[in-house]
RNA sequence: GCCGGUGUAGCUCAGGGGUAGAGCAGCUGAUUCGUAAUCAGCAGGUCGCGGGUUCGAAUCCCAUCGCCGGCUCCA
């Protein structure tokens, strides 16, 4: 989200408290319309402002217009903010009389953690239960830079089984420019969405006759997937996994032994029944692959056992939470189960945390990318019931994380439901926070599985699990790197790297012979021979983000050269084929992320 | 799934009770061109789908589907 980007601590409280006396002014102007809403809360967010209202009509997007109206007159009237406190009996009282039940339960919240008195803003005829701060009046309250956004359903403290209240946005900031240049970023976004560039690049197609969620990968989105998975496997087998291939149905008895059905059935698809036996389409790969460590017994000596599935998976979805490749219902996972002694699970985790910090360094994500470690909260019946174990899992997550410091953030309540998780998070260009990898300490499984290996003195143990995802998941993967990039992607990963235009067509057997020399060495070319001019055919090149146009007419046909304009320094370079050759090879096999082969800065 | 918004040609959009329009893309022809749109012509839509109101619906109403933003959820 917008951050300013030379803003210090205390400019920043300050817009935090300008954006705070907004949410008051805008429940003023709303209790002033329909004096039967009810408040519930609304404080200061990344741009602006918003406020939850309990009414039986929603607000729509109309009524904003006649808010702001009322908000810009208050604020003319120059009212001031004035504080008031009261003992916690009082307060509930006074709310209650006035008949906002959301705010008399926030106030049974705070006396039940032991506070005493309450803080009360008045603004006007408005009076709110708030614990400040705000501006001193309505005078200072930068009206130009303000503007009423949008309307959401929220249900009530984030409980969808708490009614829905109606919230209106706004967006605040210190001055007009400010503003304009957070709608002009927000614009910009919306050009980089990879749901709009995945259309205009012709990389993927989700029809609503396949379903929604459920993506088709275009040849040039195939090329895309095809560089991660080649990538990916590579360096897993050079790091000692094993490539394994497993089945997307099982028998639901599996997802019975693993607590799936138990733990997770809201994510997954309703059994498929073939004479008499219920199968499911699996929504992760760690029971087949257990059972593949299971099928034969296993020495420490061979541990750890990391075995690795670029595999299909399929979760359910409620309609309204699938987006373009970030959120869909059929996916790709990297995955893969480590299995290892329990006294090697520290080696075995930093192993992983070093290969994904390597992919997101070869991707070039990792200056976008942060840690989440994700642990239990209160909520018990979504985990597996193992208090010792989760406790251990967790503290040598911890310990791991400080070791490596890794300086994640901690979140209760996002931890598998058999272990916790250290997360790769990422932002998509709309703001919106996206897990990319995920590393989990499986606490459970292995008990379930009854997984075992013989040890050095001849005993039976159980082995520790890691869960890893390298590289991600590739639809989600792809979604950031196009975001990221704006779709002008690193050399190797383009479906098209180089383009070879020629003048006229009487360079037309040179081009073609540019052509399939770049090809005879893995390249991914395209010609545009075309009867059109180049000026026509520089621009659709351009704006295909090619890394690498080649110009050839009478001069480097005669030559034996290319002129090559670099996709990102907008430089051309004429220099002998052979050697562009070289160096195109040179960056697509090293997977640069600078072109130099010509046009260099 | 819930709340709000939205759906007109492949794409971007105009039109808002009297049975459809532009630019780009596409096709055809001419142009052979040195780094971001050569010119001309042609073709393209039962206005998301289904009901209703009306003499008449792309336009109003209802329902439904998709998409967008949020909530919840999550790789």
């Amino acid at each position: 989200m917008y951050q300013h980007p030379t803003m210090d601590p205390q400019t920043q409280e300050r817009l935090s408290t300008i954006r705070h006396s907004f949410s008051h002014l805008l429940a003023a102007a709303v209790q002033q319309m329909r004096p039967e809403a009810k408040l519930g809360i609304g404080p200061a967010i990344d741009d602006g402002f918003y406020y939850d209202f309990l009414v039986d009509q929603p607000f729509s997007l109309a009524d904003l217009k006649e808010i702001e109206k009322r908000m810009r007159k208050l604020a003319g009237r120059k009212l001031a903010f004035s504080q008031s406190s009261m003992g916690m009996a009082e307060a509930k009282a006074l709310l209650a009389g006035q008949g906002e039940a959301l705010k008399v339960e926030l106030v049974e919240d705070l006396a039940s953690q032991g506070e005493t008195e309450v803080s009360f803003y008045q603004l006007g005829d408005f009076s709110d239960l708030c614990k400040g701060p705000h501006v001193a009046g309505t005078q200072e309250l930068p009206l130009k830079a303000f503007k009423l956004d949008r309307v959401a359903g929220a249900y009530w403290r984030g409980d969808e089984k708490r009614p829905m209240l109606s919230r209106i946005y706004g967006l605040a900031f210190l001055t007009p420019e400010d503003l304009a240049a957070h709608i002009e970023q927000r614009e910009e976004a919306e050009r980089r969405d990879h749901r709009k560039l995945g259309k205009e690049m012709d990389l993927f197609v989700i029809s609503p006759d396949v379903g929604k969620g459920l993506p088709m990968f275009t040849d040039k989105g195939t090329t895309i997937r095809r560089a991660l998975e080649r990538f990916i496997v590579d360096e897993e087998l050079k790091r000692g996994y094993l490539h394994v291939q497993t089945p997307i149905l099982g028998r639901k008895h599996l997802y019975e032994i693993s607590g799936h059905w138990e733990h997770y059935q809201d994510s997954m698809y309703p059994p498929i029944n073939v004479d008499g036996e219920d199968y499911v389409l699996r929504p992760m790969t760690c029971p087949h692959h257990f059972m593949l460590y299971a099928a034969r017994p296993r020495s420490y000596r061979e541990l750890p056992v990391r075995y690795a599935e670029i595999s299909p998976m399929y979760r359910k979805e409620r309609s309204g939470e699938l987006t373009g490749l970030i959120r869909v219902m059929g996916f790709h996972l990297a995955d893969a189960h480590i299995f290892c002694k329990p006294e090697d699970v520290k080696p075995v985790f930093r192993e992983v945390v070093d290969l994904i910090g390597f992919v997101m360094e070869t991707l070039g994500l990792a200056e976008r990318c942060w840690y989440r470690l994700s642990l239990r909260d209160d909520h018990k019946e979504k985990y597996i019931d193992a208090p010792e174990s989760w406790a251990r899992a967790e503290k040598d997550m911890r310990e791991i994380c400080e070791e490596l410091k890794l300086d994640a953030q901690v979140e209760p309540g996002h931890a598998a439901f058999y272990g916790p998780k250290l997360d790769v998070q990422m932002a998509t260009v709309g703001g919106r926070e996206e897990t990319l990898f995920t590393n989990q300490i499986d606490i459970a499984l292995a008990q379930r599985f009854h997984l075992e290996y013989i040890a050095e003195d001849g005993s039976r143990r159980m082995p520790w699990v890691v869960h890893r995802s390298s590289i991600g998941c590739l639809e989600r993967t792809i979604a950031f790197l196009v975001e990221h990039y704006a779709g002008a992607l690193p050399l190797w990963m383009m479906p098209v790297q180089v383009k070879v235009l020629p003048i006229t067509d009487e360079q037309a057997p040179y081009a073609a012979q540019v052509k399939a020399q770049l090809e005879a060495l893995g390249l991914r070319v395209e010609l545009d021979d075309r009867k059109e001019t180049l000026n026509r055919k520089v621009r659709e090149a351009k704006m295909q983000k090619i890394p690498y146009l080649c110009v050839v007419g009478s001069r480097e046909a005669l030559e034996g050269t290319v002129t090559a304009t670099n996709r990102d320094t907008d430089r051309k370079s004429t220099l002998p084929l052979d050697q562009f050759a070289a160096a195109v090879l040179k960056e697509h096999a090293a997977r640069s992320r600078v072109l130099a082969a010509a046009g260099a800065a």
